[in-house]
DNA sequence: GGCAAAACGTGGACCGTTCTACGTAGAACA
DNA sequence: TGTTCTACGTAGAACGGTCCACGTTTTGCC
């Protein structure tokens, strides 16, 4: 009621900041700086507009909102839904934004790789913050050229001489050589890592990385020369008879190191149905730590990645990127390991 | 190079239609219908601008056109990330979604109502075109008033009279109804189902229209008298101790339908850690046909719903929504039994 | 009390699209 | 040849915010 404003409602039932501005007695623009705690409002000014806003149950269209100035948003790129390490990052993602007053969007990939950068370039004509990539695939150039745009965190992806985007991750060397030397500790010489089949020679990998840092802790030990790495292709895990070949084999390892509990996991199952006992006739570790690790059937130890701390780490760099940082930072966290009985 | 035009490009770098108009010698006008392929434009005109865009790497903004028109994006809301049936659905929302020109963006709630509200709030700030719930919790009278801002389709709610927005739905019934005959059909008697604490009353209720299913299926039997339901509060599933006193007790049952196989795989575990033999002591049946329930060690029977289905139909019925469609659409899909050793 | 500086509020341009007229040229028709 | 359609393009007003430049108080300090 009482409406005889100049430019009089547009869509009778949309409210939008005009609306509130009138229904307040005062400027748009007050209105604005109200919303995005600018500068220069007094407490009375404050109180009256928050009042309008709360009656009419405005919200700000974020839409418009990108158009200059910020969308308080930031998005999400998860390469690959599937992967259960995942909601522990969004998580410790989420303890950091919710307090803030930005939004989390999320993309979800296939672990393709064109997706990938078309999901980035979207996350941009959306006007979007800052973006935190979650293991990402594609090259650290291409990275590059997409934070020039846009504040890019990268989580999973090790690059620390990035000059232009920042990355958090947990030091996957170091977590491999942890499981590794455990293993030797253990009193195993004849340990084998299993690895992701095409990621060779790009160091930015996790997978890479575990790897190295399996080399590392076998040559420690003295083992260099019974380090084997076996890369197994994504399609050939699901594939049954490819694993049996494999420990079937008399060159069968006694102990594994898997870069993953995905792997673990499915191998563990494989060689139990094939009557091998587990640690007795082999001893497998995992890596992340995923819920299927603690089942008491499965009962993987696992490296633990802690993907609550780097999902809060990845968000607060970002926010303090947005806010105008320029030199880029790089954390590194310490991984532990889980013990349960494969080991 | 040559760009003596009226209005001078204000960022340096950035592209917009108003660059691609004056590349190609045309109205902005003329641009804007080439890129939503709109009536009244001839095949040179749209090759000339076509031309331009590639060359210039134009990429519309979404925010801009959000403000009069499309996104061409619509919102899918995830209720929990770690439900390891989505990303079969969200297969399937791709399936119809890439050949479109419409794009996904994902909200992941985490089983917290208001957040939920607050999501899809958010979204509708977004001007998406419309919107995807899977498995939401609110009621339907919440859902609708949504639904008379922004055309929504839900997936995991049943309610098939209500007339703002669309469903898609296994027939969870039905499928608890498969379970349960099976169970019986093997000869046993004492077949109880565990179920989610706190849904009780709300039919739209996935986990209460299993009840239902199972309730029907033992009363057909004969067995009514023997039926019955335990709902496990969620962080009661973690306890081993709580479960460990359910199969002690001499009150266990000797068939299980498990409402999920989350609950299942959980219940497995701890029944075979117990020493109980799976299916001779305790057969389980499980739903939603995951993953996990496919590993040999857990070898899991359970109630397949087509997740992939269940997401390319909504997909499907969403754009016919926002193609125009005002009459509710209702389906019902039909769930299966993958038979395994737990059975 | 006088004056500079800080604090507060406002009008209006602007962001990059879409959309609604409307103008114009060529085709079809008489 | 004149007239009516139809197909094609265009100008310019939205859309709903933010940001800039600028007036008007109020405050701080001699």
């Amino acid at each position: 009621m009482g409406m005889e404003d100049s430019k009089q409602a547009p869509r009778p039932g949309r409210v939008t900041i005009r609306t509130v501005a009138a229904d307040a007695g005062v400027s748009v623009a007050a209105v604005s700086k109200v919303l995005r705690n600018a500068y220069g409002v007094s407490d009375s000014l404050r109180q009256n507009v928050t009042a309008s806003i709360e009656r009419l149950g405005y919200r700000p269209n974020i839409a418009a909102r990108g158009m200059r100035g910020q969308t308080y948003t930031i998005g999400i790129l998860l390469v690959e839904i599937a992967n259960p390490f995942l909601p522990e990052v969004i998580d410790g993602v989420n303890d950091v934004l919710d307090p803030s007053n930005y939004q989390a969007m999320f993309g979800i990939g296939k672990a393709r790789m064109p997706l990938e950068a078309t999901l980035i370039e979207s996350m941009i004509d959306y006007r979007m913050d800052g973006l935190i990539l979650i293991a990402p695939q594609m090259e650290g150039e291409t990275l590059a050229r997409f934070a020039a745009q846009i504040p890019i965190v990268a989580i999973g992806h090790h690059e620390p001489t990035a000059a232009a985007f920042d990355t958090v991750n947990a030091d996957d060397q170091l977590g491999a050589k942890i499981a590794t030397a455990a293993l030797v500790q253990r009193g195993y010489r004849d340990i084998a890592m299993t690895s992701l089949a095409g990621s060779e020679g790009q160091g930015s990998n996790v997978a890479w990385q575990r790897e190295a840092g399996y080399l590392a802790a076998m040559a420690e030990a003295g083992l260099q020369d019974a380090a084997r790495i076996i890369h197994i292709p994504l399609e050939l895990l699901e594939d049954s008879a490819f694993i049996h070949d494999l420990f079937a084999a008399a060159t069968r390892p006694r102990a594994l190191f898997c870069w993953s509990d995905l792997h673990a996991t499915l191998l563990i199952n494989q060689a139990r149905a094939m009557g091998l006992r587990v640690p007795q006739d082999l001893a497998i570790v995992g890596y992340d730590n995923t819920p299927v690790a603690a089942l008491p059937l499965i009962d993987l130890s696992s490296i633990d990645q802690s993907g609550r701390r780097l999902g809060a780490l990845a968000a607060e760099t970002l926010l303090s990127r947005i806010a105008g940082r320029k030199t880029p930072e790089h954390f590194l966290l310490e991984p532990t390991l889980v013990r349960r009985s494969s080991l």
